[in-house]
DNA sequence: CCCCAACCGTA
DNA sequence: GTACGGTTGGGGG
């Protein structure tokens, strides 16, 4: 080796673990074998074997060796016991593919290295040293914070995943010292997953800052008697031996012996049908088709090599054989076992489309995205050429940029575009993405600060452009979360025709599963991190809005997500059909977009006035609860605060009965101030009083005004569809599903949502929908009958269970009638009953038994519901729609309950937000057909309640279109064994209309 | 300025 | 006992 060469040290371990975890586990083989990561690890040394063909990358590997830890016993654990004491085994899924990886690593050619006693880290220093030594670059393979030591102006680092260079200016701005520093930092900060300890209490920002103030860690130590924190210096002076111990342990070794010398790490030339054999082996095929086109070898004519596989423990073998894949209930098993039960069949040339979602998940996985390659699309010309191409291949992923999160607030900044490159670049497989910039404004730092920026098409020519593209019925439109900017595009006089939602796909697989935010996705699935917004634009006081950020900047961060947004349609897309549930995404998903975009849109007018006159009210009744709730307690404190109320009933005052909650703080909860209440103590009751009172005005009157929207004088509510794991909706900034009704002075709130003059409110409720779909789906017969003959159905579980007649039965009964009904449906307990009637749990216990014993379905579908749920980690409402619990079969009893109840009501209410969900798309073409979508309009949801804002003279011809389709909104797909029954009003406000 | 716990409004 | 979102206090930085 000499100056001039490049050598390239991948740091295997690391790259095992990181490509397990950013990769799904639905890569397995045919047979079952977990191969994630393997799958990586191949991507990514293909890349950069093939970037180092590309003579443009500049950074071109002569020699290039991959390094694994040999086992966890190194030198390291003689300095310190405790060294990596507090790792557990690797995840049972990895254990066969460490020694799958090194054959991948053979198969590719490569020198594949490890020395017993030393870690990875050591070996790649001990390489690194040597080739510095001798003139040479070198570039290590890794993002491990733990290498960053080793950076010179010859040594570099690269995160292959990220496809992004590490520098020591990098190093500098994370850590904030030079990477020659680095030990001594992390010396003192510890490392808590490998259990280095550090010194306690110093975190990356101290260290660095004292490595600033003292050079060294040595010098620190020494001088540590100057550091002017008394509990800072006190504590670096205590742990001074356990620092220096920490440095030997995190100081990488470069005396290694090794048994390859430098010149044994010559890159030598592929061989292709080597590679070919292991890759199709591990049915990559993808990865297969590129790496023969490249050889150009006919991979049909080479045979899988036989790669023997160690599982390292024998008792994980059979439970993977093809076939038992069931039981598990992560996603990979879930996927298969939905796909081998109730996928659709084989397409003709053999691929199902599980074979289909596995390929594409794979090829996505870990496949680097090239944000150098994106576009700034500044003039017409080029644009056209962009909307072309995505007429072309009819596929376009689109996002808007804007200066706000609020839908009817943005302004449009500027469009992204991405699309499959076969058009632009005939014969690629790549994407494409560009942004284009429309209202970027130049910097404020700039003299003429403010201005419109130049090299941007006119706004007017190009929203022309893109409204042919965007309303094209037959050019699919993909965007993430695209009811805001359908909602966008709206306002700018553009309505989006033919779309897909990767959001909403997300959440019709996997609600349950976490959160289906962008950049969860594009790590969950391409285990790329796109550019955090924050970057862009900032954070906090110092941010700006996107039309102040540089144009490159922005499009780096726009394009990146029209770029993300296609790769992730591209995956997710085929796992609808893989598991069956396309119909749902089609149906009950992606209809509702517009329906409530346009809701939003037109939003609901609040009354000021009113709310500034029971304000005042609150203000003063609450300032009058205050006073006599100090002379109660004879004191004054923060009445807000539960700290300071704990300690005053039941510390100073001595109250009995209190409880404690979590965290061991006093419990001030309304039903331990009602119990306290009703022993007679005066003061709970003042402090029930006094709280519902500023929580009415807090959180209602003093909040609402603050959302009518400055130009449509309306207040315009965000539904969200992909937040609830059961399938409902949920309202925000503000809420509308929680506007007060139970007491008298909360229904006050409702009198200030008031319809426009000529106009009336309409509201129209389900009534019971959730035990009717107990009744439906449990197959009660007196749930049935008594739906159907239209009794009061409380009072009907009361008669049936406590044998007392219906006509003159005592409120008391029926109410824990009620509240045991309401139980069923939340997946009752006996702690939970005995709490909510305030009686014993024996007694509670009792009521549950004899429920069961009168109505044995519900205790028949409670066993069969959890059971489906441990056996497929899911459940499913009666139109099909999944809420997944991967935690059902957790070993905490506690977390295990917890979700069996909620697996016992997610079908119920989820059933029962599947029912709206269909009412309110067919609601619109309804009033159309009706010829009344003029004169009534649909403005709100409650989950089971719908508001309408109707002319006067329309009221008596829209209020039984309305009820007949949310009455038959379960029809034809699913034919109910009980009557729906939906009660309607109109009148001027919500308060009266409800 | 950000995060969490406690509390409470709705279905 | 289910499902949410918003406000406040309080602790940490």
């Amino acid at each position: 080796m000499k100056k001039g060469d490049h050598l390239f040290l991948v740091d295997g371990s690391g790259f095992i673990f990181r490509a397990f975890h950013a990769i799904p586990a639905l890569n397995r083989k045919s047979d079952g074998l977990p191969v994630n990561a393997v799958s990586g690890f191949c991507n990514m040394l293909w890349k950069l074997l093939r970037d180092a063909r590309n003579t443009d990358v500049g950074v071109t590997p002569t020699h290039l060796a991959v390094i694994f830890d040999y086992s966890s016993t190194t030198f390291r654990k003689e300095i310190y016991p405790l060294y990596k004491a507090n790792r557990s085994a690797p995840p049972e899924d990895l254990i066969p593919q460490f020694g799958l990886i090194r054959h991948a690593t053979r198969a590719f050619n490569l020198p594949c290295i490890e020395t017993e006693g030393f870690e990875a880290d050591d070996i790649i220093a001990t390489y690194a040293r040597q080739a510095e030594a001798v003139g040479a670059d070198v570039t290590i393979v890794s993002s491990d914070k733990d290498l960053m030591q080793l950076l010179t102006p010859n040594v570099h680092m690269y995160d292959a995943m990220k496809d992004k260079q590490i520098g020591i200016p990098d190093v500098i701005e994370k850590w904030g010292v030079a990477p020659e520093k680095m030990i001594d930092l992390q010396a003192m900060t510890g490392d808590s997953t490998d259990n280095v300890p550090g010194i306690p209490g110093i975190g990356p920002k101290t260290a660095a800052q004292l490595l600033e103030e003292f050079g060294d860690l040595e010098t620190l130590l020494a001088r540590a008697g100057e550091i002017k924190q008394i509990k800072r210096r006190e504590n670096i002076i205590a742990n001074a031996e356990l620092a220096r111990v920490s440095r030997q342990l995190v100081e990488l070794r470069t005396d290694v012996p090794l048994d390859m010398k430098l010149e044994d790490l010559v890159l030598e030339p592929q061989d292709g049908p080597k590679l070919i054999g292991f890759l199709k082996a591990m049915e990559f095929t993808t990865l297969t088709r590129r790496v023969a086109e490249v050889c150009d070898c006919d991979a049909g004519a080479i045979d899988a090599a036989v790669v023997p596989v160690e599982w390292g423990d024998a008792a994980r073998g059979p439970d993977l054989d093809a076939g038992d894949v069931s039981t598990s209930s992560d996603t990979a098993t879930s996927a298969l076992s939905a796909a081998s039960s109730s996928a659709p069949a084989a397409s003709p040339d053999g691929k199902t489309p599980a074979d289909l979602a596995a390929s594409r998940a794979n090829a996505f996985a870990g496949k680097p995205i090239d944000r150098s390659a994106y576009v700034t699309i500044r003039d017409i010309e080029t644009l056209e050429l962009w909307i072309a191409a995505a007429r072309e291949t009819g596929l376009v992923a689109f996002d808007t940029e804007t200066t706000s999160l609020d839908p009817m607030q943005a302004e449009l900044v500027g469009v992204s575009l991405a699309i499959q490159d076969n058009v632009l670049s005939p014969g690629s497989t790549d994407i494409r993405a560009a942004y284009i910039p429309l209202t970027h404004k130049t910097g404020v730092g700039d003299l003429l600060g403010g201005g419109h920026a130049e090299g941007q098409i006119p706004m007017k020519e190009a929203l022309a452009a893109l409204k042919g593209l965007l309303e094209d019925p037959s050019v699919l439109k993909v965007a993430q979360n695209l009811k805001y900017d359908y909602l966008v595009m709206k306002r700018h006089g553009v309505t989006l025709q033919s779309f897909d939602d990767t959001m909403l796909m997300s959440y019709v697989l996997d609600a349950g599963k976490g959160n289906h935010g962008m950049d969860g996705l594009s790590e969950k699935w391409l285990g790329h991190t796109p550019i955090p917004y924050k970057d862009v634009a900032g954070s906090g006081k110092s941010s700006v809005t996107f039309d102040l950020v540089d144009i490159d900047r922005a499009t780096a961060y726009a394009a990146e997500d029209a770029d993300v947004t296609l790769r992730l349609w591209l995956v997710l897309k085929p796992r609808l059909a893989a598991e069956g549930l396309t119909r749902i995404y089609e149906r009950l998903e992606r209809p509702l977009v517009p329906v409530l975009a346009h809701m939003e849109e037109r939003g609901i007018t609040v009354d000021r006035q009113i709310l500034s006159r029971l304000s005042g009210e609150l203000a003063q009744k609450a300032a009058a609860t205050e006073d006599e709730v100090y002379e109660l307690a004879g004191e004054r404190f923060n009445i807000g605060s539960p700290k300071q109320l704990g300690d005053i009933l039941f510390g100073r005052m001595g109250l009995p009965g209190g409880s404690k909650t979590k965290t061991g703080q006093w419990s001030t909860s309304a039903q331990v101030l009602e119990d306290l209440a009703a022993e007679g103590a005066p003061l709970p009751r003042k402090i029930v009083d006094w709280r519902q009172l500023t929580k009415l005005k807090s959180t209602y009157t003093d909040a609402l005004p603050g959302y009518i929207h400055p130009q449509t004088k309306r207040v315009h509510t965000g539904y969200s569809l992909a937040s609830t794991t059961t399938g409902r909706l949920s309202s925000s900034e503000p809420n509308l599903q929680n506007i007060p009704v139970r007491t008298a002075e909360g229904r006050k709130i409702r009198t200030a949502f008031i319809s426009t003059p000529g106009h009336k409110l309409l509201s129209a409720d389900y009534s019971q929908i959730e035990l009717r779909v107990l009744a439906h789906v449990a197959e009660i017969p007196q749930l049935r009958q008594a739906f159907a003959d239209g009794i009061d159905i409380h009072a009907m579980t009361a008669s049936e269970m406590f044998g007392v007649p219906v006509e003159g039965m005592p409120s008391e009964v029926r109410r824990r009638a009620k509240a045991i009904n309401f139980g069923i449906i939340y997946g009752i307990s006996a702690f939970g009953l005995a709490n909510q009637l305030s009686i014993e749990r024996s007694e509670a216990g009792e009521y549950i038994k004899k429920y069961f014993e009168r109505f044995p379905g519900i205790k028949d579908y409670m066993e069969s519901t959890k059971a489906f749920a441990r056996e497929h980690g899911y459940v499913e409402t009666i139109f099909g729609r999944r809420a997944h619990y991967p935690e059902i079969k957790s070993s905490n009893p506690s977390m295990r309950a917890f979700n069996e109840r909620a697996a016992i009501n997610a079908p119920i209410q989820g059933s029962a937000a599947d029912v709206i969900r269909r009412a309110m798309i067919q609601i619109e073409p309804a009033l159309v057909a009706a010829g009344l979508s003029e004169r009534c309009r649909m403005l709100l949801q409650v989950h089971d309640e719908l508001i309408f804002e109707v002319e006067d003279e329309a009221v008596d011809a829209a209020m039984p279109v309305i009820v007949d389709i949310m009455e038959n909104a379960a029809m034809p797909a699913v034919s109910m064994r009980v009557p729906l029954k939906v009660d309607a009003r109109a009148a001027h406000n919500w308060d009266e209309a409800h």
